[in-house]
DNA sequence: ACGATTAACATTATGATATTACGCCACAGT
DNA sequence: ACTGTGGCGTAATATCATAATGTTAATCGT
């Protein structure tokens, strides 16, 4: 496991154990939840748990039949509650460019990330480029714009994925 | 009018001829297309028309009802086939945060721009601002990815509401 | 321990956004 | 005129997201 606060975000070695990789975002969140007072129910858990399966982002709706396919009597609502949970606490992003959701790197802090998403894997990572961040306050400042939030979704090829 | 190069892509005074505006948007889209080869057809112009009508992004059933009203019978598809041609040839972009198109302040040129939304009166202005460019393909080149194409979309105050 | 209060959840229905499939018609090139 | 193509109309459907309502379950003050 790399450090706690920033954990696989960037893309993988060919192997990494993703048994621990999923059980340490699950660990964290419930720290998190912990520090907060908030509740990270089974439900929640188990939507948090599901989108770390893999390092790519997620449907909604594949959620949905991950959940309904384990005997859960789960309908659309389900789903967007937990998601809405997890967006608010900082343990998941929304890919607005895929509509899917994508486990956070580093879950408890705050700030938005960019992310580079394979359109040959579909797989995602996050960066959290004070750069980038800075280049961004910088040219909306120029327009006398102040910053609440930002989307930075970044298609492309992965490191993998370009020799191929 | 302002330079061909770069129009009415920032925030906007507090009076400017907007007809003038829409006008020489669809000027300067009939030149795009002419020297491509490619049609603006009556339904294309009219979405472009529509779409430059607010300098705020339009959602796609929006603009069918506005379609819709004038007599043309129209469905869905109407909309969707004259938004994906003029994405492709770059008169309008399209904004995953908001589900919704705004017209392209560098028609003709490449590249993505980078949008600043405000989140009160619902206004966009495009960037396309060198550093933030640069800032991003620096911080994919160092995950090994290479960029094909980036969704940059900024929500805040713009000047205007910032103040109310 | 008790009831009052609130958070979480199930269920049904619906709204909003986007696409597929198919066929017709107008126009360009021959 | 013949034919191929692109643009468009139309109906149906897929996909993503939320509203409304009631029930269960956890928490808190007493």
């Amino acid at each position: 496991m790399n450090s706690p606060q920033e954990r696989n975000g960037g893309f993988l070695p060919d192997r990494h154990d993703h048994g621990d990789c999923v059980e340490a975002a699950l660990e964290e969140a419930i720290a998190v939840c912990g520090d907060r007072g908030v509740r990270l129910t089974p439900v929640r858990r188990r939507v948090l748990q599901i989108i770390w399966q893999g390092h790519r982002p997620l449907g909604a709706y594949a959620i949905l039949e991950v959940l309904s396919g384990e005997g859960h009597s789960s309908a659309p609502p389900t789903v967007y509650r937990a998601l809405e949970f997890l967006l608010t606490q900082g343990l998941v992003h929304r890919l607005s460019s895929l509509n899917a959701f994508v486990g956070c790197s580093r879950p408890g802090h705050p700030g938005a990330g960019q992310f580079l998403l394979c359109t040959a894997c579909g797989t995602a990572a996050e960066l959290n480029d004070p750069d980038i961040e800075r280049a961004i306050e910088h040219g909306a400042a120029a327009e006398g714009f102040v910053c609440r939030d930002h989307t930075v979704e970044i298609s492309g090829l992965c490191p993998r994925c370009r020799e191929a």
